[in-house]
DNA sequence: TTGCTCCTCACGTCACGTGAGGTGGC
DNA sequence: TTGCTCCTCACGTCACGTGAGGTGGC
């Protein structure tokens, strides 16, 4: 019924993952479907497939675990939901207030997390860049050079 | 005998890691104990450290698992013999500059996905900036200061 | 000799991968 | 109706965690 809905195998390979991964998300209930078809076929559309980004982004780049990432997700939603209500009233301000710091600590955890993974992958560079540079003085002295693409 | 050897419990609290870390390292091939004891009992000294520090650097960091490390590290290895065996001539000037056109691969490759990393890590750090500023905007309107620690 | 640390099985866990065997939808 | 994709078990795998039960070294 909802316009543009994809199927399992489509979104998982829109996404470059497999329609497991996509199934065991479900089932640690980090992500469902947008409907089921009378034969349980899955139907997702795109906020699925952003959340599915966003949990990928976590995981691989942030190194949380799917526990983790369960948690943030559902502050996530929970600020969302805040951000609605907002305008129409009937949640309490000092829950909305909790919500918000809560949401808050959670984006200042990450921002530490981030700047320090930054660092160490900057550092982590210039060693990279200095082993070239050793390389690359050896392989003169080999009379050979590391990057000529033609050659070979 | 060699000066200043370690047990595993000690290398381990010293890495922050298990005990059972190590001996799963050992056990696949990526890191062997300097000695044994005569009644079995492992010991490590500097080089091990070392080379513990680089598998959880490929690891973490870079997110490579344990087979890429093992080959990366043979790399490694392979080059401080060429490096070693180099001053002393030996090795056949062919194989000097198949042994090093290798290293230089893996290290270009290395950069890229670590300039890579770089870049998202940067993307994701504006997106968390933008949001705090959002959490604060609302939390103006809630009439609360997100970065008052004193307050709680 | 007493503890604390070490040893080797060996089963458990997390995040999926990979068939096995069967039903569903353009 | 024919395929291709979907479904649900259910066992396998990788990188360890976690005891069980026993021996070793300052």
């Amino acid at each position: 019924m909802t316009e543009s809905s994809l199927r399992i195998g489509q979104i998982a390979e829109r996404l470059g993952l497999s329609p497991r991964t996509l199934r065991y998300y479900e089932e640690v209930d980090l992500l469902t479907p947008s409907s089921y078809s009378a034969g349980g076929t899955r139907r997702y559309d795109e906020a699925q497939v952003q959340r599915v980004l966003r949990i990928r982004e976590l995981q691989a780049v942030m190194g949380f675990n799917l526990d983790e990432i369960r948690e943030i997700l559902h502050a996530d939603d929970r600020l969302a939901d805040l951000r609605a209500e907002y305008t129409e009233g009937g949640v309490s301000v000092e829950r909305r207030q909790e919500i918000l710091r809560e949401a808050s600590r959670i984006n200042s955890r990450m921002q530490e997390q981030v700047l320090a993974k930054i660092g160490i992958l900057q550092v982590f560079q210039h060693e990279l860049e200095e082993k070239a540079a050793q390389y690359d003085e050896v392989a003169v002295e080999l009379g050979i050079d590391l990057h000529d693409n033609a050659e070979r």
